[in-house]
DNA sequence: TTAATTTGTAAAATTAGCTTTACATTTGGG
DNA sequence: CCCAAATGTAAAGCTAATTTTACAAATTAA
């Protein structure tokens, strides 16, 4: 499962740590999201796409591995 | 974070037990997550959505009580 | 280039998802 | 009605997500 959060996040010119405010996390759970160390929950996931102005299928994807 | 699962496993006329074991998950956590016990992690609401035909939008919608 | 901000990690503790087993209730077809 | 299939739950145990604290490395701005 891969994810476009760093590239969002630069598109909408926002910090880790504005991110994890917004959608009630702390900084390093969005780090570890964003590098790949682990994956959000599907309510946090639709968080995460929604305070940066995207769906979550445009923000998330599945991989050939995620089978 | 309301789900559209059972919605959408009638339109695919397939059981809790068949959709669980498509996404290699028990058929107790599609009966949870569906009668809203808990809440799936991203990769598996993907997956989930993914068998049934639809994106992961269209079977997941945050409320405003998420927020 | 220095200082401040941002990002990457790590470890320990807590919380929540998920499995397994087991059983009761409901629903659908004959 | 009756049986089989499907669904709803529950408890105990395991695994993975998330928090908190803390610090080092990298980026950015002045």
């Amino acid at each position: 499962m891969k994810n476009l959060i760093k590239v969002e996040r630069a598109r909408n010119n926002i910090t880790q740590a504005e991110l994890a405010d917004k959608v009630k996390v702390s900084r390093q759970t969005i780090n570890s999201i964003e590098t790949g160390r682990f994956i959000p929950s599907a309510l946090l996931a639709f968080k995460i796409a929604n305070v940066l102005h995207r769906t979550a299928d445009e923000v998330f994807q599945l991989e050939d591995s995620d089978w």
